[in-house]
DNA sequence: CTGAAAGCGCTTACAG
DNA sequence: CTGAAAGCGCTTACAG
């Protein structure tokens, strides 16, 4: 099966194989008969002709390909809606996406080493992906190219970075809550101390501010950001005399376990306590019973964010600067359900089996 | 930036650039003296040479890229670890993945037009996912270069295919079931017929009939694959007089809907109903308490599977028409977690109330 | 054991 | 408005 090339298609249009690539190509400041162009365009249709993107490249010194270095994020539920955000933006600039993943804990050389490999095929710009929104030390290869990070941050200021805009996203969840009528508000946190356990906090202490609620740290506590965690920091919360009428939980993991406290306690989602989480992680969110009240991290739209921004950055724009030292913040949009609901309008007296017999 | 070529490194080998690619490239049938090629590996260390993919992909045909094309499978929770498998088997044959996604709904041409997109950029062999094991008609663009299939079975029998071994897989459950004594077993199915349904199904059967159990199809009750869906089937099925004593969920979605059905009725798991499901789906399986007992899609050595596969293939490996003819089955490994355990010893009266009171 | 030369399939000054 | 020719950076017969 010999596949067609410019050649075929220059001798069956009668022209030579310039013309063929400045009609082809639309080639800007470049005069071609319309008649030469018709003939040209049919017999490259006819012939099947598709241009071999590896010559191109090689001439062009540009692939078409941006790589996508993954630190274990193919491996966190969160990392399909990066790769497909990418993915499609990267479509839309008629770019391939290459994929290099490489383990958390492969160290510094690994790192290294995948991003030559990118450079070796000359990717056109390089996307760096971690998996938890942290600071990074950025593998000196990447500053061979136009590169951007992923829910990252350069320790050295000097590549452009998205991030989640955690901060305002709990800010809104808590606003949401307050707006229920809440003001006693739990706050189960994870224990680790990262850019997300620290931004979800400031969010939420933020809105109560703006509410005008006093702080109380009595409220915050904090655990293993899985289910258990959340689990027993919700049981804690909730066996208190004067319990929270809702609780915000770092992560929609926690929630579930804040669900089970909740329904060891007798106590009803939403009608007895309302729960949140964050992260809209599926399938938990949804499938959850009763569904559960959240925030979206927004994963496809940072993907789609590394590619756009890429591409202008190879065409040699000039934010570059700007953006390295002004990492994006995206929106983290509340995801309405059902776990939240005004608060009992009775003070209870610490265990809502007295509600019952109201 | 001028970046290194083969021509540096000969100049300060002091040899030709035919020498030198074969030195670095460790060509067969080559006699190059020992001090030669260390003069040679010492200049290219020292210079920080690596070769231009684009130039030998241009020279040799073969871009060292395999495309993996997959159906809106990236939105999915378990397309990480195909991607992450095939990945990692891609970078120990150095080799790199392209990844293009298209949605389900977006039509055959668009599936054609990913897959010129690959042949285009010289994708020495591609890997065409679908979201789930079903028949598919592969693009015939895929005839023009190896190519195998993951998750589905091509109609026409011309391209090998991995499917999961689903009928293997579920059948070992319900023997972990049988063996932990249970003989009367619910299955909740998915309503939707797909291959996984029938599959599961008949390896439950399977199973049953192996232990001498008697086919009861009254325990069969199929609904949404959703937590609604397994909630209400299983309702039904637990509050019968003769309920089972263990049920069988079609996937982990409809398990978490089982454990809200059984602590509904006031059933505790695995005291009072041991409850599997399929998928081990992150993040349920593990965080619903107790942690559910399933089985594993084998999803990471299904991606790496299709890129040996595809690397044989491309080497020219005479298996091609058994493969195609033979589909490969992946063994699903059952997940022992804490939701299975002896059945009941007594006979519940309809309502496990009683048990409480013995 | 080593090298000169052709050629992979394009794009792009440059000339006409 | 159109084309001849150089060249991107490699690999690979082929000759010596």
């Amino acid at each position: 099966m010999k596949s067609v090339g410019i050649r075929d298609v220059a001798k069956a249009a009668g022209v030579s194989i310039t013309t063929v690539s400045h009609v082809l190509n639309e080639t800007p400041n470049t005069r071609t008969s319309e008649s030469t162009r018709e003939r040209v365009r049919d017999a490259a249709s006819e012939l099947g002709y598709s241009p071999n993107r590896l010559a191109r490249g090689l001439r062009t010194r540009s692939s078409g390909m941006i790589g996508l270095l993954t630190e274990d994020i193919a491996t966190t539920p969160h990392a399909g809606r990066i790769i497909l955000g990418a993915q499609e933006e990267a479509s839309s600039h008629n770019l391939t996406l290459a994929i290099i993943n490489s383990h958390v804990d492969a160290g510094a050389a690994a790192r290294r080493a995948d991003a030559r490999e990118l450079i070796e095929r000359h990717a056109d710009g390089i996307i760096y992906a971690t998996v938890f929104h942290r600071e990074v030390s950025v593998p000196v290869e990447l500053r061979a190219v136009p590169a951007v990070l992923i829910g990252a941050v350069d320790v050295q200021g000097l590549v452009p970075a998205v991030l989640p805009d955690e901060a305002t996203g709990a800010a809104n969840l808590t606003a949401l809550l307050v707006a229920a009528g809440h003001r006693r508000i739990g706050f189960t946190n994870s224990s680790v101390d990262v850019p997300a356990t620290r931004g979800r906090l400031i969010g939420h202490l933020r809105a109560l501010a703006q509410a005008g609620i006093a702080r109380d740290d009595s409220l915050i506590v904090s655990g293993l950001s899985e289910a258990s965690g959340g689990y027993a920091a919700t049981l804690e919360l909730l066996s208190r005399r004067d319990r929270p009428t809702a609780v915000f939980c770092y992560n929609d993991r926690m929630a579930m376990g804040a669900y089970r406290a909740a329904a060891e306690l007798g106590l009803h989602i939403p009608r007895d306590v309302s729960i949140v989480g964050f992260d809209d992680q599926a399938p938990i969110a949804e499938s959850i019973h009763p569904s559960l009240t959240t925030v979206a991290l927004p994963h496809y739209e940072m993907g789609a964010w590394a590619v756009a921004t890429l591409t202008r950055l190879i065409q040699g724009s000039s934010d570059a600067w700007y953006l390295s030292t002004h990492p994006t913040l995206m929106q983290c949009p509340v995801v309405e359900r059902h776990s939240v609901g005004p608060p009992q309008l009775v003070k209870s007296i610490s265990n809502s089996a007295t509600d019952l017999n109201l």
